[in-house]
DNA sequence: GTCTATAGGCTGATAGAC
DNA sequence: GTCTATCAGCCTATAGAC
């Protein structure tokens, strides 16, 4: 549990928004969950989007402590790094019983008119989170000429859309097949010469 | 603009939702918009989430209509059709400057402990549209044996984690940058033989 | 920097006349 | 089936004492 009043508060804002949404989650709610005063929270975050703000930072500032770190360890071949990156949000997704979903890719639907800094910081978070998949693909020598950032997006996107489907479903199925069908798609990039036509659109 | 007064409500509470969200849209937006009044609304509708209910299947109902039929209007090829659904999105995101967001992705995000009702709502649609991908996939004659349910499932998470990237980064390119690498996928699997380990995960 | 109290506005829902 | 009036509760934000 952190010490100080604002890293309790944004520990606590940041499980919560994870956890019910945005909108959803009252200032009431994170001061009762954060053992704080309505003056206290005021006084550490002028409003709630400020709030939102520091969550987010926060996200971005922990990702590899969080998220990255453990999914790695143990994990040498580039290749299966990415694959144990998307497995990480799978047991997400097992564990809380489907209730889980990407903290970031809520809030970037949820929001519809972001202000600037806000939508800014959900893009930076998914940079960080596709320069990490990049730097696995930087690793591995394929066989065809292809476009690495294509598929570290393509790679980000197939996660974010299989955990919308397996949320839904309230079935891990449709986060396999999606994550099957990808690995299927990264393996032909290493095994074999791209057909003529490929990578256009 | 539908006549009755419950085809009305629906009709503007489908347009709020995709534009606002289902929290952030109030039933005094949707009343003033559809030109009802409370106790009319209550009368066609008990509940917020009865109203949410008869959005969902209006979407389910409207697909082909709306979406499908346009989308392939002079398009035969199976794949082509694939990616007209797509590029239907794409238009989607350039007409609205980059507000526009899949209706049932925001909806399957936001809702954060939906009814059993709205739930299986949603996975309908969501199945519905991966029905009409299975539909096209089953027309091609696929060098490498592949299973065509994981490469309709990928053809959807790529759909919604597209749209929601290139949303948040008010560009196109994340957009074409995940489709152009599901293409390049697409394209190896009609042209090449599978690799030794294709479709494991 | 912490606490109490509350403003001002919005929400979904509803009762009851017509 | 349509309208008016309103309730009780929640929300964010804030003023001002300590």
């Amino acid at each position: 549990m952190p010490t100080t009043t604002k890293a309790r508060i944004v520990s606590e804002a940041r499980r919560l928004f994870a956890e019910q949404g945005y909108a959803t989650t009252g200032l009431t709610a994170i001061r009762a969950a954060a053992g704080v005063h309505a003056g206290s929270l005021y006084h550490a975050f002028p409003s709630k989007q400020a709030l939102l703000i520091a969550v987010l930072e926060d996200y971005l500032a922990q990702m590899d402590d969080r998220l990255v770190g453990p999914a790695w360890a143990g994990v040498d071949d580039p290749i299966e790094r990415i694959f144990a990156l998307l497995a990480r949000y799978r047991q997400f997704l097992i564990d809380t019983g489907f209730m889980f979903g990407c903290p970031i890719g809520f809030i970037a639907l949820e929001i519809h008119q972001p202000d600037d800094d806000v939508r800014a910081l959900i893009w930076e978070n998914f940079n960080n989170w596709m320069k990490r998949v990049r730097d696995c693909l930087d690793q591995v020598e394929f066989a065809s000429p292809t476009d690495l950032d294509n598929v570290a997006t393509l790679v980000l996107t197939t996660m974010e859309g299989a955990v919308m489907l397996a949320r839904t479903a309230r079935s891990i199925a449709p986060f396999d097949q999606s994550v099957t069908a990808l690995r299927d798609y990264i393996s032909r990039l290493s095994a074999e010469p791209a057909p003529s036509n490929s990578g256009q659109s």
